[in-house]
RNA sequence: GCUGCUGUAGCUCAGAGGUAGAGCACUCCCUUGGUAAGGGAGAGGUCGAGAGUUCAAUUCUCUCCAGCAGCACCA
């Protein structure tokens, strides 16, 4: 039998014959490390323990301490530990797929009934059974045909399509038991069913899920768990979720009198005063910096005929989710069809024809605060991040080919700058490629690609990629940030544009005296308001930075005999710059602290008998339970400067 | 849009085939209180909308609308 060498992680190089297992390695160095071992890292790859080594490698064997493998095991194996539960519980439920995602996993299930709570309940007792039985987990290789024959036998149409769709690469199709239930899968798994914490995981929610996530196809049943090495995990996790439901941005929006929405205008904002001083405020903000980078400020219709979308090409590709408004003019003699416009390029191109445009004039950066109405599917609403009417932060960028990483650098900066000074210092990049159903030529699109790609990598941005998802006329880079519960949302992007130009047929005369077609960089910072107001709240737990909270300080008496100096203090405050109200309310100075403690204002100035004497306030700031006494013309003056935007110090 | 769940006072929620409740908020009165809810009284609801079953529906059934979770979508 031929040898080969396997060196462990100290860098120790041991001889064993071809062919043997990590189990076999790790029972060769010592019992106890065989029952504890979970699985192995061969030459960089996670490896189970009943898979041969047929070559030299490096070796790692693992066990439950050493977390990115345990806790990939533990979730993967509670998948097919829950689908094995759910068919002994349902024989005739039909399995699909069970991947591990971050926290848990879930699998997909095709059954008439719906699961109910109570069904939850059922299958994780029958899941810690099957975990206390300590099954033994095991794994062959199966011919394709067998694995057809065999699921076409057990009427598991959906794992016939998945052997089916396995690439014929010489690839392995495996099959592994935990017990006597067996699933597909490409492994690798722990060792028996007693490996996994029987405490530590929970099976969360249902909900339905398209086949192969096609909205065409069947619509399954996918249930989520969570799990994790041990009970203290998910007990943490399970209060980081709670946590999380404080920081909603729908109850902290209703909380600190921010916003409503209501059925009559659903996904559309009403924004109270306190909403609005935090929109109009990082609007100023916006506006400010767009005049410092460069950019000119336009504002085109809300009501644009048909015709112009259907020149852009929105027409064809996004007429479902436009609000359309019909005209029956009198003197017509058809009816004018408009739609609300659902975004900004087509009319700044309209701007940009007026008048012939010189190379000397570019780049033109061409900003607007663009009021958009899209009629997004009503399952996709969600608060005010996804809504129906929004504001975008738009511009685009008349440019040259050659200008393009010069700008896109440009923009990466610019971005940067904003999401620094608005409290954001991690965001993540995607870059999306071009999608299936796509405008432009396969040469303009691998013009753009490299052209973006080539910029980003230029300004020295790390970004991640996103097959297929760019948009219908270009490339685009999305700066994403975080939701309270972990969701991603995108609010920054940039997008190269060769296709929408020529449509509309947007020129400049070049240096050579002919015409030519400019490039179109359409880029957002904030996405939309509405979206990244969403992300500040959540992202601040409502505590928003002293510049950008809508009540920065409130002057509360203590006795009705400071009632006057209240008024005076808020007074002087508000010609300082500062947002300031006063509370003389007949109520007792605890019950002000919590109400506008609760209310997320950042200062509190607490006048008595002894703060109208020495015309002093005593201080208490949002988060701190001390408080402290300061002169009138200090607090004002510190408090001028905090109520400056980061841009302005 | 799809699957499932939900919709009762401004907010959070209880309730039941016989016509609606609590706490907080609100209004008024008492209290002038020193840093996260002082006391009392009062007012407040077409029980999401429409239809059906029933002697009787807010409660049961159906349709619609909206919200929530996930999926799909996101110019």
């Amino acid at each position: 039998m031929a040898q080969i060498s396997l060196t462990f992680p100290d860098g120790n190089a041991r001889e064993f014959d071809a062919g043997i297992t990590p189990a076999e390695v790790a029972a060769s160095i010592s019992k106890s490390l065989s029952k504890k071992a979970i699985s192995a890292t061969i030459n960089g790859q996670h490896w189970d323990l009943q898979w041969p080594i047929d070559a030299d490698a490096d070796i790692a064997i693992h066990t439950m301490q050493d977390a990115p493998q345990a806790l990939e095991l533990i979730r993967h194996d509670l998948a097919h530990i829950m689908a094995r539960a759910v068919q002994e519980l349902w024989p005739d439920v039909k399995v699909t797929i069970g991947p591990v995602i971050d926290n848990g996993w879930y699998y997909d299930f095709d059954r008439k009934e719906p699961f109910t709570p109570e069904d939850l309940g059922a299958i994780e007792k029958k899941m810690k059974d099957i975990i206390n039985a300590r099954d033994e987990v095991r794994t062959e290789v199966w011919s394709r045909a067998d694995a057809i024959a065999h699921y076409e036998k057990t009427g598991e149409n959906y794992k016939v399509e998945l052997v089916n769709a396995i690439p014929d690469d010489g690839q392995p199709i495996r099959m592994y038991w935990h017990g006597d239930w067996q699933d597909l899968c490409r492994g690798p798994h722990l060792q028996h069913t007693g490996q996994v914490p029987g405490d530590a995981f929970k099976l969360m929610s249902v909900a339905g899920a398209y086949w192969r996530g096609d909205s065409n196809r069947e619509m399954l049943q996918r249930i989520y768990g969570v799990a994790f090495q041990n009970r203290n995990d998910l007990k943490a996790y399970l209060l980081m979720l709670e946590e999380a439901a404080k920081r909603d941005h729908r109850k902290l929006g209703r909380e600190m009198d921010l916003f409503h929405m209501q059925e009559e205008a659903p996904g559309q904002v009403f924004w109270h005063p306190n909403g609005w001083t935090v929109y109009t405020t990082l609007q100023d903000y916006m506006r400010r910096a767009q005049r410092a980078g460069g950019y000119v400020e336009v504002n085109t219709p809300q009501v644009v005929d048909r015709k112009l979308w259907e020149a852009s090409g929105h027409w064809e590709k996004y007429q479902e989710n436009m609000f359309i408004v019909e005209v029956d003019e009198e003197h017509a003699r058809e009816k004018a069809v408009n739609a609300l416009k659902p975004m900004n390029c087509p009319c700044h191109v309209q701007i940009f024809n007026q008048g012939l445009k010189s190379y000397r004039d570019l780049p033109l950066r061409m900003a607007e605060f663009g009021s958009c109405n899209r009629y997004e599917p009503s399952g996709a609403l969600h608060g005010i991040m996804r809504v129906r009417g929004f504001t975008q932060d738009d511009a685009h960028i008349f440019c040259s080919e050659d200008q393009i990483e010069d700008e896109t650098k440009r923009f990466i900066d610019f971005l940067s700058g904003i999401y620094k000074d608005l409290g954001f210092e991690g965001f993540k990049v995607k870059f999306s490629d071009r999608p299936e159903t796509r405008a432009g030529s396969d040469e303009v699109w691998d013009k753009s690609e490299s052209a973006l790609k080539a910029a980003t990598q230029a300004a020295g941005c790390e970004f991640e990629l996103n097959p297929g998802e760019g948009a219908f006329y270009g490339p685009k880079l999305e700066f994403v940030l975080t939701d309270a519960i972990g969701r991603d949302w995108q609010c920054g992007t940039l997008q190269v544009d060769f296709v929408l130009p020529e449509r509309l047929d947007a020129t400049y005369v070049g240096a050579d005296g002919s015409k030519h077609r400019p490039v179109m960089l359409h880029r957002a910072v904030l996405g939309s308001f509405e979206r990244f107001i969403g992300i500040l709240i959540e992202e601040h737990a409502g505590k928003l930075p002293f510049w950008l909270a809508p009540r920065q300080v409130v002057v509360a008496s203590i006795t009705g005999e400071a009632n006057d100096y209240v008024t005076e203090v808020v007074d002087i405050l508000r010609k300082a710059g500062i947002r300031a109200e006063a509370d003389i309310r007949n109520e007792k100075i605890n019950y002000k602290v919590r109400e506008h403690s609760v209310g997320k204002v950042p200062v509190i100035l607490a006048v008595g008998h002894r703060e109208v004497e020495e015309r002093t306030v005593t201080v208490r700031r949002l988060g701190e339970n001390k408080t402290s006494v300061t002169s009138l013309t200090e607090i004002t003056d510190e408090l001028a400067k905090a109520a400056k935007a980061p841009d302005l110090l």
